[in-house]
DNA sequence: GCGCAATCCTAACGAATTGTAACAGGTGGC
DNA sequence: GCCACCTGTTACAATTCGTTAGGATTGCGC
């Protein structure tokens, strides 16, 4: 999979510059155009996964443009702009743009609504449903894990909720009582005891030896940590 | 086509009132609550098309149930929140919130946010009648499934509308419950058999392998998530 | 090391839930 | 009427997952 390709509509080089650097950091190609009529003319070469617009345009009505661009083609826009009015964000909404962005802004923020968008549209890209660990990939969108060899084993909705648990946190101790927390299980009661089972079962699919699990270790009186080496992606 | 459902969750009743009135305005439907744990269990009868979340809640951390809700359920989110400091926005929309708006906040864009999101996850709602995922394309205006050398496989207006509801509600929880107040059949009772058997019937239709479906996923005890890459046209 | 209690593991069971083959009533074309 | 098809119902099979119970392990005092 390739990187998610964000194009940079701005006609102050320093703004793009930044947006670039902080966007290529995170880990996707940009392309910049300072001009509207430069951008419409690598549209025909280049489909890009998501469009930065700033609205203050010299050579072309910025919101003529957001809208050619998100209702008519269809691809993702978010607009920067000075405007701050509410009726300048919602008409710019309206049009068809997927998020409003006004300056001066932070580039950390440009990048997590970037990411946010994206996350919909390409989801492998962004990640959130495919995790690696030590020869293992869960694919938590087919409730699957695969080992190097390409075998699988389904797993069920609760074992897939434990195994996020601990994927999401590892190296880091769980507590029971914060895992009985997360997994929505009514706190007390004899609930701790179907938690081991699903810990139990997790094992058994991750060919644990049980006298000496590699993965899931148990911290007797305190609760569990998971030692793989994770990678989400 | 019924008006999209929207949910409000807030601790102040006059934030409540105020969103709800103006989405519905807007024309959509809406749902409050001022706590996350009667949300949660509203969630196992419903499926909103979008969430609205206060942060600062009561009895839950919003953060932790915005995760839950985006990234484990697929829900769209959108966070509103009284902290306005760049590294809260940014973490919000990491843990896979859609969107994120400050208080105070002007209805309007409220609205104006509501509707972007939507636009983009309810494209059926303006009317397409073919739908694509998975090398299959689905011609609601023909009852056909045409998979990828072309072969045509029909279905009925029954499978049609199960079909409807995965295909515009994708990688999303569908309860059981949902389905069937979506699907007009009268709660309760067995009817709730003939939906499996609808679901069965559409499955066999998909090729699905009945031990590890692909595209139709049961959660046990919650409903089915359609898991496939959809795109109307 | 030994004994003991607390804690944890897991096989086995069973209730609840879900899948689906088989059946039957309904509808419409001819 | 006959036939094909659609669709809900029934009955039984399969799956999920919490509970139970007994055994294994750990920590601790001696």
């Amino acid at each position: 999979m390739t990187a998610p390709l964000v194009t940079i509509l701005d006609d102050e080089a320093e703004i793009r510059a930044m947006l670039a650097s902080a966007l290529e950091e995170a880990g996707f190609r940009t392309m910049s155009f300072s001009r509207a009529s430069e951008f419409e003319t690598a549209l025909k070469s280049f489909s890009p996964d998501l469009c930065l617009v700033d609205l203050s345009l010299p050579d072309r009505d910025g919101l003529t443009l957001v809208h050619r661009l998100a209702l008519e083609q269809g691809a993702t826009v978010i607009i920067i702009s000075g405007r701050a009015q509410v009726q300048d964000r919602v008409t710019g909404l309206e049009l068809g743009a997927d998020d409003y962005i006004i300056k001066p802004f932070d580039p950390a923020e440009v990048v997590a609504r970037v990411r946010a968008r994206l996350r919909r549209d390409r989801p492998a890209a962004t990640g959130g449903e495919v995790a690696r660990f030590n020869g293992w990939t869960a694919h938590f969108d087919r409730f699957a894990l695969v080992d190097t060899e390409g075998q699988e084993t389904p797993f069920s909705h609760a074992e897939g909720e434990v195994l996020r648990l601990f994927l999401e946190r590892p190296k880091r101790l769980i507590s029971r009582a914060a895992m009985q927390e997360s997994l929505g299980g009514a706190a007390g009661e004899s609930f701790d005891r179907a938690m081991d089972v699903r810990i139990s079962r997790l094992r058994q699919k991750l060919h644990e030896d049980p006298r000496n699990p590699r993965l899931i270790k148990t911290i007797y009186g305190a609760g569990y940590i998971f030692l793989g080496d994770v990678s989400w992606e």
